[in-house]
DNA sequence: GCCCGTTATCGAAGCGCTTCGACAACTGAA
DNA sequence: TTCAGTTGTCGAAGCGCTTCGATAACGGGC
């Protein structure tokens, strides 16, 4: 591990030269810049981090508080995590990971003792208690996810109120007046922020638009495939003629195996739209619409907005919310025609 | 953000005996001491992390390097990095999260800009590329699991050999004669270490104990439950008359779907155990026998390695396995009495 | 009462980098 | 020719900490 010190001998010229060389901060002549350019590739200089972050202002270091409960749904965590270190990355930034209890203490620490520029929060619960803490440290927060209580709060998200209203406005558009939500499971609307927004935004988008709108679960982990098996039968018991998916991978797999099962097709006879997806809906057994949750375009504005904290016009608090988007596959028609005699009567 | 200054200020004393009385490294007199914890508490000082790097000879950080490859299995892998950061944060260690690309531009960075005190290798593979860069760096580097060129490296990882060869043991002692394996997809016994382990030695071992062991796959990720039936259903038509396990949470579950569809019972019918897995089998619709894969064993000790690494005796090269243990949940017994022809003929 | 060995504390020298101010060397306008 | 303005480079001052002597202050053995 040479060092800058180094780095000037070999090059003949002094340290400052050489810094401003690689950080470009001050002209510097082009045949002195290529000796020091040939003089780092020769010893494989690199700085040393401990003295960049003594000396400059930056750690170029993100924390990621991500507490990784056994619970949680694994790989959609693991795709955020992804897409925020790729995003980090591209910004010459490297991912401190802070897990379990450390999402609380840790966070505490590194802002303390200077380790990192910025704290991103993920997985983010409706009463998350690192709201608190994040009011109470002075390094920059930013919450992937929305808290109950995010007054002056940096909280970045999907639009799931829009999404929900989206996947409503789809199918009540193509005349349908029954729809059947599957949703979580129930514990999942306490430990995570966004679904009792969809299973709000859904019951009041249908409402407004005079459709009728019913809810299910979709069953804890273990017992997710049946569950979701059963509250899709339910619900098309009920009459609902399309269904709106906000569930794990496995869950939209059961439902579709129900729907199979009752001798039904996609969507002539029923139709189906996915709101909040992380994965690939088109890998199903039947393509299915969606409206998904895309980690890197919220991963991506975290880190933006992280950076600009840094800068000297740090960006107003507030909500962040992604305009959804929709990727139709064809799993959504009008629902199927009245019976003959109704047909008939009209 | 207080510094060591405020602090010696705060309790009259010199910034080196604050150090000292911090570090513990000399005796400090016990009324100093307090009023030097009691200077801290006010202020909430915490060390600069920066100036500690550059100062002393650690960083406090782990750097774990782990794909995260999209196809791979998320809740293993997590419960991986979590232990490792679990057991990192015991020792005062903080992890650095490496991904993808990273794993590999990322461990040669840290380790020329001495971010990282040691690096942690996770989700290897057989060929891993990330082998050749541990040999030319200097920063110590643990592989948690073993790549086949592992000359020099040091390696920790379940003993999955003798897991395999104890699950047959237990199988032939109980008097099986056929058994068949139900392992993963094709593209994880080249992506992943320990499967080819596995396979290779419940062949190995069923050979010398005169039963014959069959294999089949239990399919790639989104065809995993389909196959996995189906492959358990082929190997009792085979007539297997126990299964080994070493798949997937969802695998196992569809082979007791399978199992129980065939009206059979476990373990009159069919015994099962499972090998390898880092799940709870006792959830499963069937508690199963398991020689689990505990992430906390090789995680431990990987922390452990690392740390003697940075002391004057650093420990030999050479793999370090983790002897496997049983935890019988009652899916083993004798195999079905012969037909009652048979058992009258003898 | 003197010297030596403890014990508790302090001052100062770095660790490797960034950055500020200074200063030559050179340009072009007056 | 002189002077102001560039441009390229250098020296030095920290950043906050650890750690190595050095030095008081004290007590016990002679």
């Amino acid at each position: 591990m040479a060092n800058i010190t180094e780095v000037a001998e070999a090059a003949g010229v002094s340290i400052s030269t050489v810094s401003y060389a690689l950080s470009g901060k001050r002209p510097v002549a082009p045949d002195t810049r290529r000796r020091i350019e040939a003089a780092v590739l020769e010893l494989g200089y690199s700085p040393n981090a401990g003295a960049r972050m003594l000396a400059g202002s930056r750690t170029q270091i993100f924390a990621i508080t991500e507490p990784l409960r056994k619970d949680t749904h694994a790989p959609t965590h693991m795709a955020f995590v992804l897409a925020t270190a790729v995003a980090a990355r591209r910004h010459d930034y490297d991912i401190l990971l802070l897990t379990d209890e450390q999402a609380q203490a840790g966070m505490s620490r590194v802002a303390a003792n200077g380790l990192v520029d910025a704290i991103l929060v993920l997985d983010v619960a409706p009463d998350d208690s690192r709201v608190a803490l994040a009011r109470q440290i002075a390094t920059p927060t930013v919450f992937i996810g929305i808290p109950e209580d995010n007054d002056g709060l940096i909280c970045v998200d999907l639009d799931f109120e829009a999404a929900a209203a989206r996947a409503v406005d789809l199918l009540a558009d193509a005349g349908h007046a029954s729809i059947g939500l599957v949703g979580q499971a129930e514990t999942a609307y306490l430990k995570s922020n966004f679904p009792p927004r969809v299973r709000g935004a859904v019951l009041a988008r249908s409402a407004e638009r005079g459709v009728t709108a019913v809810y299910g679960t979709s069953g804890a982990k273990n017992a997710n495939r049946a569950a979701a098996r059963r509250t899709a039968g339910e619900l098309l018991d009920g009459g609902a003629t399309a269904l709106i998916l906000h569930c794990a991978d496995e869950a939209h797999a059961a439902v579709l195996a129900e729907v199979a099962a009752r001798g039904l097709s996609v969507p002539a006879d029923v139709s189906i739209v996915s709101v909040g997806a992380s994965f690939d809906t088109t890998a199903l057994a039947i393509p299915v619409d969606s409206i998904p949750l895309v980690p890197e375009a919220s991963c991506d504005l975290a880190v933006e907005l992280a950076l600009q904290c840094l800068g000297d016009e740090p960006p107003e608090p507030g909500l962040r919310l992604i305009a959804p988007t929709y990727s139709p596959h064809g799993s959504v028609s009008a629902p199927p025609g009245p019976p003959a005699s109704e047909a008939a009567a009209a």
